[in-house]
DNA sequence: CGTACGATCTGCT
DNA sequence: GCAGATCGTACGA
């Protein structure tokens, strides 16, 4: 069954992270529908997080979306290269969102293969943010797509994540951010422990 | 208007 | 392990 807004609008945007893993990401492009189950996940911590690109009120037409409550898509473009998807959550006017850093591939295998240029399984097939988005065929264009419609949206399939296997780190490429870049706010699960 | 840079990926060494 | 790709965004002049 599809998350419920109040799902996406819990107030801790690293409990969020924790819970999105195991979860399923759909995206309909045409009649074609992917989903993949998430398997990585990095919570960015609205005004007061240094790697999240809202830290201190910071707001611009691109972070807009963030400031909404929760249960929209905030995705961007990275590297003049990437898209990176997120889960906008929390409260209106409280700016937190949710990296899905990568999934495992579960609906329209065949469609991903052809947009990844490989075969699954091949290491890395749908690992990192940015093959995150190019598997499932999400563009910055729809950033601030409403996770309550039928083009992008997340299900609760039932699917076990088994806490005693859940990876807890620091983000990746947060460098830049000081002591915010220690944060154990990146979530993590091997595929084979899932259900 | 100019410029520096990034929540990355790939291919080559 | 590392360099190159590639461009929208943010911010200062």
């Amino acid at each position: 069954m599809k998350l419920t807004r109040e799902f996406y609008r819990e107030e801790d945007v690293v409990s969020v992270a924790k819970k999105l893993i195991g979860k399923v990401l759909f995206a309909k492009s045409g009649k074609t529908i992917c989903a993949g189950i998430i398997s990585e996940t990095e919570a960015y911590n609205g005004i007061y997080d240094r790697a999240s690109h809202a830290y201190g009120g910071r707001r611009t037409a691109r972070t807009e979306i963030m400031y909404r409550e929760g249960g929209y898509s905030y995705i961007y473009l990275c590297y003049g290269i990437h898209s990176l998807f997120n889960v906008v959550t929390g409260r209106k006017d409280v700016p937190q969102a949710v990296l899905i850093r990568a999934v495992l591939p579960l609906l329209g295998i065949a469609e991903m293969e052809r947009r990844r240029k490989r075969k699954f399984p091949a290491k890395g097939f749908s690992s990192g943010p940015g093959s995150v988005c190019q598997a499932l065929g999400l563009h910055y264009r729809q950033s601030g797509t409403s996770l309550s419609g039928n083009v992008i949206w997340l299900e609760d399939r039932g699917i076990a994540a088994d806490e005693r296997h859940l990876q807890i780190t620091k983000r990746i490429g947060v460098e830049y951010a000081g002591k915010d870049a220690h944060l154990p706010y990146r979530f993590r699960m091997d595929e084979v422990h899932f259900g």
